[in-house]
DNA sequence: CCTAAGATGGCAAGCGGTTGCCAGTCGGGC
DNA sequence: GCCCGACTGGCAACCGCTTGCCATCTTAGG
């Protein structure tokens, strides 16, 4: 057997009570709790600390607290650009409080999300669910062991962090109206999506006050295959212009258009959601509504500390979205009946 | 203040003990140990936990065992698409063997990683670190505490899951041989990383045997910046082919090359590294050398599992690279001299 | 000079499971 | 009929830290 490197036991407050002479509880005090003992006493105890280089063994704290100092997230697929900005923003976030982040993927399948859900929450202290495919009586299930938060989801009595929806919506709406198109798409996303109900809903309203139509048409999934898959279907509609429910679709979209020879944006516009990785990358580059998702990761962690501390829930503001104009949008084609 | 969800006090063995019957020290053994207790009293306590909704306190196992069930993944950089099914593929291993992961964005830089590193192995096994940019002395004094595997990177003494470099670069450099190129050019990425060292060597030698001639480049970072920047000096150098160190570098390259006029392929290849997200969906699509990094994880965990059963380090496989040959490459320009 | 409040530090009981050791029971072999 | 080992289950110590309560000592006020 090889020679591999000592690991030897971490030393403990006991080690460094003998050391500093004192009791182990006056160890644990001189460390925590600030002016408690006597200036000189928590010198010495520092310093025994120090020298043995003591590394406070979260688990025992945690047995005693009941809490662990870990934030979980369950996403639905971090595969997503999405959510990149939304990660790193919590992981900021929780790192400044001197937590730390722990993270699932539930790659859009109930099954996995809500075992990931309760495997986390076995270790953490509460848990955001980003994207969740869940039902309500589910999560309201995990709410009643943890403090849950939902991220652009809305649950009766569990508290969320959504981004705004109307902003974005309104000008990508009036962008198309402006550029002629009176007949429109949207192309939707999963119906478990609460946020693509909004999505949905708010289009719905601020075509109809423009006086535009809309075709709702289902998607075989919030993918590159899906907005892929659905050309035809949207080709099929006569309409001029699409909004995709994500980015993905859109990629999609642009991708199958351009295999069946339809001209974006010539003869079709197409409007994405979220200002993904790429988005500005592709030619044409995707005309898109951006979401701020590190503020909205920022704010799913604000208020799952917030209910973790048992405070009353306060609003929590709601990140804003806006329309990117970029190459997938054009004035609808002359040519008319 | 609201009426709100009452979150009772998880049950503990000892309820179990009490509704069934027996010693708490019984229902653990009931509930780890298969056999040791009697059929009829095991399925006794089975079902006084069941009804009791009981939930073993992982902190509790912790604090007796010293294992916390945690694994920690350090990344360098979560915004690239590279790590995605690399985390993918940790996570679901992860998983699979009942632990969680943990994970840490250190966004290339030493002192977050550090710091990222030392927060996540005090509540952690077991630490991976994929793309590190710490040094050899820094990893191994990490590796002091608990155990440390590396990913693409190799430390004396240190476990490590690399992928395979040779067959991928090979066919790369061959395949830019066959369309006629006999100056490349070879944009470098961070110094720090060890993969960086190995992709420029084999590189090297790869030209070398076939006769053709490598410029070494130094860029800014390995950021789609990074490799718009450094258009200038490639085609200063009069090569007629770049590989770049990764994926981004060459979206970079070939959005700098559309701005200066560079036609690519015709009058300049680009082939990167890791087939990241979008590199197909470009225009044209990105030729690039792909690794398989879900195995990459994979390896990775199974490689820190090891290492913390303190089992002898076997060999790890190290995951097949494969060029991918797509629309920006081409035969070198027929101009000559 | 006596009492009282404040400062300081120790004692010991947990937090929830795990586990070595032991005791009681039972069945079988000789 | 007796001894031994297998099988069950309980006791209690322990993992490392926190904290309520108490004892002691200081210092100040009356």
């Amino acid at each position: 057997m090889t020679e591999r490197t000592r690991r030897p036991s971490a030393p403990t407050i006991y080690d460094i009570a003998e050391k500093a002479g004192v009791a182990a509880s006056t160890v644990s005090r001189a460390l925590n709790k600030p002016g408690r003992i006597s200036t000189e006493t928590e010198a010495r105890i520092r310093a025994a600390a120090d020298e043995l280089g003591y590394r406070l063994n979260p688990m025992a704290r945690s047995l005693q607290s009941g809490l662990t100092g870990n934030l979980a997230l369950v996403m639905s697929d971090m595969t997503n650009p999405v959510y990149f900005d939304l990660v790193r923003g919590a992981e900021r976030v929780t790192a400044d409080a001197g937590c730390t982040l722990l993270f699932a993927d539930s790659q859009e399948n109930v099954d996995i999300e809500l075992d990931a859900a309760q495997r986390l929450l076995r270790v953490a202290d509460g848990l955001m669910l980003v994207g969740s495919r869940l039902s309500d009586e589910q999560i309201l299930s995990l709410s009643a062991l943890k403090p849950v938060v939902t991220v652009n989801r809305l649950v009766d009595g569990i508290p969320a962090a959504t981004a705004e929806v109307e902003v974005g919506v309104h000008q990508a709406v009036r962008h198309l109206h402006e550029l002629g198109h009176r007949d429109i798409v949207y192309l939707e996303g999963p119906s478990a999506s609460w946020m693509n109900g909004r999505r949905h809903e708010v289009i719905a309203a601020d075509a109809a006050a423009l006086g535009m139509t809309v075709t709702f048409l289902d998607s075989d999934g919030p993918t590159i295959e899906g907005g892929h898959a659905a050309v035809p279907r949207v080709v099929a509609t006569g309409a001029t212009a699409v909004i995709a429910f994500n980015d993905l679709l859109a990629f999609g979209l642009l991708q199958g258009s351009r295999e069946a020879g339809v001209d974006v944006p010539v003869s079709l516009s197409v409007v994405g959601f979220d200002d993904i990785f790429g988005a500005n990358l592709l030619t044409p580059p995707l005309t898109t509504v951006r979401s701020h998702m590190r503020n909205l990761g920022e704010a799913a962690v604000l208020a799952l500390r917030n209910a973790i501390a048992g405070e009353d829930e306060r609003e929590t503001e709601r990140p804003a979205t806006e329309l990117i104009v970029r190459g997938t949008t054009g004035p609808v084609a002359p040519a008319g009946p």
